[in-house]
RNA sequence: GGAGAGAUGGCAGAGCGGUUAAUUGCGACGGUCUUGAAAACCGUUGAAGAAUAUUAAUUCUUCCGGGGGUUCGAAUCCCUCUCUCUCCGCCA
């Protein structure tokens, strides 16, 4: 979340930003100040009688009893006051928290930004394939990758069984994928699937989120929708030198979301799961390189797309369509050339120093502490790669799904 | 699940009702010495809010895991929550 006395200060930037992302609630600003206004003068109250109050026992001797029953009564006020405060508080940090990160430089260098903008695209030529594409539910139908019918058996909709070819490359993908994110110095992590609210609250997925993420009521614990939160959260409280950033990390989870409200021809195949296996991969760095990781990283997952050879795009996410946590997304689609549509593998995000706030993830650069920015990406998504790739790899001879040379060593 | 111990600054670790924002050690930063470095020595080293005032500071308040209570006064006593550790039980 924005540090208070950071809204204070840019009353109009923030509110230039919430309009760029159409944020609904306008007067979330106002109130924040004229709550901040109240505090202040129920705070320098309490300062005054906090001051009496330390005056007189540190000169309690020779006071006594004679100012004793003012005392008592200036207590009693200060309490009424404490509440008041608190009160307050809670009600400002209520609001503070729904606030969104300030968005990028970029979206005010561009007028449009209400669209998607295509900054790069690789295999357009793959079009021109003449050939009669299925879709990966129906090549599922002719070979063992997937089954989605005996999972509803077991759990509803929303899941999926891997089996025999699909178990195969979907290993291959998994190993693949981390042995690359590996080569370029993402330490690799095993992860907690259960959390607590309050590491959710850490990386700023609640309380807008909360409808996408599955509760354990009984045990007060919630499962993880993306890796992001646990692999942040490893890093809450602490203090990095300078030279120790940035710290690159990925971890390999099971993701779990509710997607409450989605249906339709989305749903279908493994396109849109409850359960679905994803790559994480996050940066910290310090408070000015951010920017400049983040086209690393995008530089990362491109050269990663680039290898298993499809069709993709990487899209410049519009400034209302990108998280509360983020400054700037960039998404990374692939072309699935049965479905004839394209699919989001991965969504690369900075969020500068909104996470770190709550977190408090720093450094210390020369006996100053500054706040760390954060940065997280997908790299990548399993089902949905291993669905466009089998969709587009199927041409290749004739009854048959052929596997992309670069996942050749990890497939058998 | 049962019993016990604990949470203090960047880290380690004292303090366990009254100049304690907190002894000390290490680290970090600055300086002296040196051709340079090390060693040694000297100095600096938490955060938030407010007032005065203005670029240099001064003053006040709050903060020793979170929340609440006792007291003229709490890091220190009590309650509660969260987390960590040790022992016992259960278990892949």
């Amino acid at each position: 979340m924005l540090k208070l006395s950071f809204i204070l200060k840019n009353k109009n930037k923030i509110i230039e930003n919430l309009q760029k992302r159409d944020f609904k609630y306008k007067l979330l600003i106002n109130d924040i100040l004229l709550l901040n206004n109240k505090i202040k003068k129920i705070k320098k109250k309490i300062d005054n009688i906090s001051k009496i109050i330390n005056k007189f026992s540190k000169n309690y001797i020779f006071f006594k009893k004679k100012i004793y029953k003012d005392i008592i009564n200036i207590k009693k006020k200060k309490k009424k006051l404490n509440k008041k405060y608190k009160y307050y508080k809670k009600k400002i940090f209520k609001k503070n928290i729904i606030i969104p990160n300030i968005i990028d430089k970029i979206y005010f260098k561009n007028k449009k930004n209400n669209n998607k903008t295509i900054i790069y695209e690789y295999g357009k030529e793959k079009l021109k394939i003449k050939y009669n594409f299925i879709d990966h539910i129906e090549l599922s139908k002719k070979f063992e990758i997937f089954n989605t019918k005996i999972s509803s058996n077991i759990s509803g909709t929303g899941f999926v069984i891997y089996s025999g070819l699909g178990l195969k490359l979907y290993k291959a993908l998994l190993n693949y994928f981390l042995y690359f994110n590996n080569k370029n110095g993402y330490k690799e992590y095993i992860l907690p699937y259960l959390i607590k609210k309050q590491s959710i609250y850490g990386t700023g997925q609640y309380p807008k989120n909360k409808n996408q993420i599955y509760n354990i009521n009984k045990d007060k614990l919630y499962l993880i929708p993306t890796a992001e939160i646990p692999l942040i959260n490893i890093y809450q409280n602490k203090l990095f030198n300078y030279n120790d950033l940035p710290i690159k990390a990925q971890s390999y989870t099971e993701c779990f979301r509710r997607e409450a409200g989605s249906y339709g021809k989305n749903v279908k195949g493994l396109n849109r799961l409850h359960q679905f296996g994803k790559v994480e991969i996050i940066e910290i760095c310090d408070n000015i390189s951010s920017n400049l990781r983040l086209k690393k990283m995008l530089n990362h997952i491109k050269k990663l797309l680039k290898s298993l050879d499809v069709y993709f795009r990487i899209i410049l996410l519009p400034c209302n369509d990108i998280s509360n946590t983020s400054s700037i997304t960039y998404d990374f689609e692939i072309y699935c050339f049965g479905l004839k549509r394209w699919i989001e593998v991965s969504s690369l995000s900075n969020c500068t120093d909104y996470q770190s706030n709550n977190l408090n993830i720093r450094f210390i650069k020369k006996n100053k502490k500054y706040f760390c920015h954060t940065l997280n990406g997908s790299s990548l998504s399993i089902p949905r790669v291993l669905a466009s790739i089998i969709e587009l790899y199927q041409c290749k001879k004739k009854n048959r799904i052929v596997i992309p040379n670069i996942l050749l060593p990890f497939y058998n």
